[in-house]
DNA sequence: TCAGAAAGTTGACGTTTCGTCATATTTAGA
DNA sequence: TCTAAATATGACGAAACGTCAACTTTCTGA
């Protein structure tokens, strides 16, 4: 057989087992996790869901909480470049103030779907409040974003980082409430969430002067 | 002396020492979860900062979260009867609204205001989030409290549920952030988040139909 | 192809934290 | 004052933690 084949299979078995193990892992975690909840859980009942051994656990994580914060990174991970496509796409504040919020809420719907099939116990994963570095990063992107838009349309008076706090506490809040209903509608929730945004600007521009 | 005299001091030692011992647990925890964060701190940091026996913590709280939710639930506590006083006075729905997040940011302001003078590390406490069934029940109060006033003002087809949310979802990301701005200034953000709530109710009256 | 090095895994073990409980102390009431 | 009930104490066994020396797997380059 040539040798000259296979450049594409390029990556290393270490590297793989131990992006597998680490997924393992998260898998696990979010497994007990929704089984038992966060507090009850305990390290070697994450690592008791996988073929490792106790020891390798710390090799990926240091703590239980740090285990929590990759997860809830991850669900970040998966959401920016879907702000980012959002954000190149938008013409003007309405359409990117929909699509973000569609985004959002289409996001936390899938996620979720899985989850939501087989009614599951404690832990939503998504839509936990926890601040990690990361979901600074994506608070910070959309507070860019909206200062950009709110330039372009002559809204530059208001003030900006209120806003964004506003636009991301409905986001968090309304997607909680979406995920308890049935059948979860990120559609109108898009829309409830973005006349709210829309109608309060004008408003807003004038107050803050 | 007669024994008559001295009705008034009827508490009894046995739950004077009680209240105080539970309120000592409680200062001494708020003040490790501040010094040293939520995580790393154990059951025994916190007696240790009292002058009471490992045992007897577990006579008031049977775990590390719970006196976590404690706390949250305290300032919970404290906060209902002033959404009561604004209930019973607001007469329309934008001094209910006004007034309501009046109440909520400045509260928070002052709740904060010991914390925020030494520049306190890790956690603010109020704010964080728990969902406890105390804040449950709050969360049903301003429901059914908007869902009154909406429905005097002829704005019955709202979305109750999502107009809650997203008002609350605005107050939390907006406390936090009014939090970390010097001066704290709760006035300025009680404009800004009941503008955002009044301007958009129209439109929402007119979408969900 | 193979030997040595590097990386990673393993689980037993010492350590830390937990929660309990028998005992001591304090309070209420007779 | 005396007894019973309530509460506090802290020592102790159990549980979870994090580490590490030994072992296995993968990589490297000659």
């Amino acid at each position: 057989m040539s040798s000259v084949i296979n450049p594409p299979i390029r990556a290393g078995k270490r590297a793989l087992t131990k992006a597998a193990n680490r997924q393992a892992i998260l898998d696990a975690a979010r497994m007990v996790f929704a089984r038992i909840g966060y507090e009850a859980a305990n390290i070697r009942d994450i690592i008791r869901e996988t073929d490792l051994a106790s020891g390798t656990f710390y090799n990926y994580f240091k703590s239980k909480e740090e285990v929590f914060e990759a997860l809830a990174d991850d669900s970040v991970k998966r959401f920016r470049p879907l702000l980012a496509k959002v954000r190149e796409e938008a013409e003007d504040l309405e359409t990117y103030i929909r699509t973000a919020y569609g985004a959002y809420f289409g996001f936390l719907a899938e996620e979720n779907g899985a989850a939501i099939e087989e009614g599951t116990p404690h832990m939503a994963l998504i839509g936990v409040r926890v601040d990690t570095p990361e979901m600074q990063t994506v608070s910070t992107e959309i507070r860019t974003d909206l200062e950009s838009v709110l330039q372009k349309t002559g809204h530059g008076a208001i003030d900006t980082d209120y806003l964004t706090a506003a636009a991301i506490g409905i986001a968090r809040e309304m997607g909680d409430n979406m995920l308890k209903r049935r059948p979860v509608n990120p559609a109108a929730a898009t829309e409830f969430a973005t006349q709210i945004i829309i109608t309060s600007i004008d408003a807003l521009a004038k107050q803050v002067r």
